[in-house]
DNA sequence: TATAACTATTGTAGGAATACAATGATGTGA
DNA sequence: TCACATCATTGTATTCCTACAATAGTTATA
């Protein structure tokens, strides 16, 4: 077995994890829990209906109902018509509700310092070997 | 800004994350909730105050009492005396406490299988560079 | 057309965790 | 000794989420 792999995977659970306040951090940011921004970072990318917004969520419908309206009720999102489907509703994301997604994925995203301070070429190398996982 | 490093942390957070039913799978193998393993992990290091264990745990005193009362309900810790303060209980880990928290840490360290599956010079170059990181 | 299936919703029950107040037992410092 | 702090505990309230049942409206199928 793989020891370079187990301390390396370590590390990575350390970087990502440890930055864990995150959550705590977007929930703050937001004024909400974090299932709402996660809800609203799915719906940065398009469109989407609600039976669909609830596997991307992985929660079950009536939680989606609940998530949605609160949602709507910040203006954050507004839900349509499907015109292809009268059962179904669209959720679409408002601009109010795009600029709060950008604010919680720059906080989830951006890499910690120590991994910036990193030399270029160590860097480097770490692009380039991490990009072979697809 | 280092889009470098960017994309790696982004790497980093996928794998990490992505193996997120991990902690759900815990949940499942030990029969109890996320917190009573982290609980158990913890005191598999080394026996600790209650009130130490709440700082641990992130949590308060109170629910490391529910925590601990269960966890001893399973036989898996033990309350004793502080010899040094007859205020404080010193929780330690029984055999079968140790077991749990052994198939705990085995489930949330494993390094996914794409990592282990890198060619062995890629993996050193991991090993090395992330090895920087204090 | 009648039946079944699907969509979103309302409603309910409960688990896990957070947060806070209050208490008895014990220790510490004036 | 007295006042105060600390430790673990009991108890309560609340938030977030999960899970399930039931329903109205709509669509698909026999």
């Amino acid at each position: 077995m793989s020891e370079e792999a187990a301390r390396v995977y370590a590390v990575m659970r350390r970087l990502v994890l440890e930055a864990d306040d995150r959550k705590q951090r977007v929930v703050d940011a937001l004024g909400m829990s974090y299932i709402r921004s996660r809800a609203l970072r799915a719906l940065a990318v398009e469109p989407i209906r609600m039976s669909e917004l609830a596997v991307r969520l992985v929660t079950d419908k009536p939680y989606t109902t609940v998530v949605v309206d609160d949602l709507e009720a910040r203006g954050l999102v507004v839900r349509e018509q499907d015109p292809d489907d009268r059962r179904c509703k669209i959720v679409r994301i408002t601009p109010a509700g795009r600029e709060a997604a950008e604010t919680a994925t720059r906080i989830i995203t951006a890499p910690p310092t120590e991994l910036v301070a990193l030399p270029p070429e160590d860097l480097e190398a770490l692009d380039r070997i991490l990009g072979k996982l697809h």
